[in-house]
DNA sequence: ATGACGTAAGTCGTCCTACAACTTTGCCTA
DNA sequence: TAGGCAAAGTTGTAGGACGACTTACGTCAT
């Protein structure tokens, strides 16, 4: 479609002072051009397109900085170009700028200083197993620099408990699929999962599916986008969960028991999701 | 200082319809007086003083607002009153009120659709356990409905371990707090927390203070404000942790291992939190 | 009577402009 | 040399305007 700018060096931070005054006493002379607009203008504004076209323009340009500060475009630490700069950079006003980097903030990702600038927080960007942001085990894994895979070992079709019932607002003895995984990272077993999801919706090609790769991507192709997960915590010490040559012999781990809800506040997936403590590292920050 | 309005009723939109026209073809009929300012204006201006002075505007109606949702002033799924309405309400502009329903948004408390209306979460109301948020555990405990109390165990002062050094970026062999807590809910253990305090900036009666009631209280007053936590959690099964009448026949924990931070990024203290499985509950809302 | 459709009002999303509050730099002065 | 002051840059807030989206409701054809 519009070709796309690469997102290398953009952010031109650690060659400019980090703040203050540019000039100050050599007003007259030309050696700044004055109102033309830069070179550069709008460079980024292509780059909102590809996949992260979804949700509002705060979003996006939220998203996209995210992308940058992550992959280390700027260093933690250092100031990120002034929101005029970045509105210009983008092709947005200033108030969907304000928009994104609150979003950042909220994170704790950047840190705003009332008449000093954004800087990248100096944890943020080792955050990446942060729990409270919604992703699937495989794609954490993959993104601490893991290789994921994962084994099936068991798949099939039964009655929903009353527990789950309630969990997932099923009616009592509705199908669902009972699909139970060991997930590893570099042949390391990682976690046990405990999917269960409501068959009602799905028709048996897919069932098929859902035991291969990632659940998610099976959902998405039927429409259903994960937007929020109410999880829950726990510490459990048992022998009945883990199997296979890798069982951990203390059979400590930490449990992440949550609802799946899609965009509209429906439940579609309930998981148990076991991991071995000592091999899965949980990071939160918290904020005010 | 200034009447204080109490917080009750100023949300009246059950007694609205929850969405679209409100008279639509009776126009000229002056039933709807027009222009005038309404009776309630600026009813909310005044409540923005007590203990939410600090932050931005945003921040503080932000804080407001959460606490009106908190107290059940909106029903979950329920909509709030228009950003303008808002506005007016508090007497701030629709920017600002924006960025306070921003934060809470990225919080999970409320949700944001374009072109209907913002709408309290379903879950929302019952984090209040939320891990994501940085408070005190004596806060939350209250927070929760119960009535918090904590037991010195222990508080002594020592050289800190390399470890403890590495984490609060000390100089080795400096002289810590070492503080041992029993945390209880309504007289029932929940939590037993290792407290590591540098003794740096701290005289003798600081210190003694510190064993007594909230830690956080006493940092307060000399002007270290918690900003944020860096947090791992495990799974933790051991005899070695608790004590007491009540201590946990399973020895079965949830820890919470955790760096404080102020604003400026120092490191103020670190702490150990073991809560006793299945006596606390942790929740954590993940969103994308 | 019933259903599809269009329309208008309400609401959030974005833009623009302007100014206030705050921070930092660097010069100027005592 | 030390201190203060002014200027420029930056984020925070304000007000007005319009676009985009959603919903209720009246209208019209069936």
């Amino acid at each position: 479609m519009s070709t796309r700018t690469p997102t290398s060096g953009v952010f031109d931070t650690e060659t400019r002072p980090a703040t203050g005054p540019r000039v100050r006493n050599r007003v007259e002379v030309g050696d700044d051009a004055p109102v033309s607009i830069p070179d550069r203008s709008t460079a980024n504004r292509s780059a909102l397109n590809a996949p992260s076209k979804s949700g509002s323009l705060g979003r996006q340009v939220a998203r996209h900085l995210r992308a940058r500060i992550m992959q280390g475009e700027v260093s933690p630490g250092a100031r990120l170009p002034s929101e005029t700069e970045i509105a210009v950079d983008y092709g947005v006003s200033r108030v969907t700028v304000r928009t994104a980097i609150t979003l950042l903030e909220s994170q704790g990702l950047v840190d705003v200083r009332h008449g000093s600038g954004t800087f990248v927080s100096d944890f943020g960007t080792e955050i990446k197993t942060g729990i409270q942001e919604l992703r699937s085990i495989t794609e954490t894994i993959r993104e601490m620099g893991f290789t994921p895979s994962m084994e099936r070992h068991k798949g099939e079709t039964r009655a929903a408990s009353e527990h789950e019932s309630k969990r997932l607002d099923l009616t009592p003895g509705e199908q669902v699929l009972d699909l139970q995984r060991a997930v590893y990272a570099d042949g390391e077993v990682v976690a046990y999962s405990f999917d269960v999801i409501p068959t009602k919706t799905l028709d048996a090609q897919m069932l098929e599916r859902m035991g291969q790769g990632s659940v998610f991507e099976v959902f998405e192709t039927i429409g259903i986008t994960p937007a929020r997960a109410m999880a829950e915590l726990h510490a459990v010490s048992s022998q009945e969960i883990a199997w296979g040559p890798q069982k951990p012999e203390q059979g400590l781990f930490l449990l992440l028991d949550q609802v799946h809800f899609d965009k509209d506040g429906k439940p579609f997936m309930y998981s148990k999701s076991y991991f071995v403590e000592g091999r899965f590292q949980f990071v939160i920050l918290r904020t005010r």
